[in-house]
DNA sequence: AAACAAGTCAACCGCCTGTAG
DNA sequence: ACTACAGGCGGTTGACTTGTT
């Protein structure tokens, strides 16, 4: 016995979507917006499953979607948030603007694994095929809390062990990846970090944990407690290195989080 | 021109997570 | 605390296109 199906498959189409199909679904959508994708097939007359049309217009009909090819620019930076997040597609998708996860995630897998496989990386570990094991690099990410709800006693921990690497790998990473041992900690903020918040968008060097993470306007973030708009692309609490963000990628210095936000 | 292989990408599948009841 | 459900995600499939023999 499995899980019961998301919906009637006896009286749905599959496959590839008509040009009325399409039409249906953003005539509705137009008018009535996104969400509540299990009712939407039959109010829009679509003889389709609600994840079917959810897949159909966030990859192919959203207006927002860019198209065409890839620049050598998204490609390296496709590349660096593989080598950081893995295959999180979606948290890639999140950082180029006008482009899905499932767009990503084909490109991956059919032009920048052979791209780096001719480069002699490996696709997945992102280190040299012919380097020893030896020279591993081991980067740990960990998040140690008690409480998901107590501000005061909420702590994360951050840490990156580095295992030596070889010379060229050291290069990369004094380059891109600032060390980091960081202990941070969640809690409302205090009246210097009001001034900060103050300042809020002139200064650009640092980001509340929260909406660092791509989760804006939710019940932990300071920005939003402190001035009601919550951050959009501004930055407190936590200190960035300047020139780099959280990732450790590096930016121009006036970092845009909107497009990280966890759909 | 036909047959086959390789590449591409839209769409599906099933699992996981968050949330409402 | 538990259950059911909807939405979201990553892996995979398969139809279609393009290249090669």
């Amino acid at each position: 016995m499995g899980r019961s199906p998301c919906c009637e498959k006896a009286h749905t189409n599959k496959g590839a979507w008509t040009k009325e199909e399409d039409e249906r679904l953003i005539t509705y959508i137009r008018a009535h917006g996104e969400g509540c994708w299990r009712s939407l097939p039959k109010a829009a007359g679509l003889l389709r499953c609600g994840k079917s049309c959810r897949l159909r217009w966030i990859n192919y009909l959203r207006p927002d979607l860019k198209r065409g090819n890839f620049t050598e620019e998204e490609d390296e930076l496709i590349i660096k948030l593989h080598s950081l997040l893995g295959n999180k597609w979606s948290l890639i998708a999140g950082r180029l603007p006008g482009r899905t996860d499932n767009e990503i995630k084909n490109y991956w897998n059919t032009h920048i694994r052979r791209k780096l496989l001719s480069r002699g990386i490996d696709p997945t570990k992102h280190r040299s095929i012919n380097e020893p094991t030896s020279t591993q690099k081991v980067t740990t990410i960990s998040f140690a809390g008690d409480s998901k709800d107590d501000y005061q006693d909420q702590k994360i921990n951050i840490k990156v062990e580095s295992v030596e690497m070889n010379k060229e790998d050291n290069e990369i990473q004094e380059k891109c990846l600032p060390d980091l041992n960081l202990e941070l900690r969640i809690s409302p903020p205090h009246h210097q970090q009001n001034q900060q918040m103050d300042h809020h968008h002139q200064r650009s060097n640092s980001v509340c944990f929260t909406c660092s993470l791509g989760i804006q306007n939710s019940k932990d973030c300071s920005c939003s407690k402190t001035n009601g708009n919550g951050c959009s692309n501004n930055i407190v609490g936590m200190n960035i290195i300047a020139g780099y963000d959280f990732l450790g990628l590096k930016t121009n210095g006036l970092l845009d989080y909107r497009t990280l936000e966890t759909k």
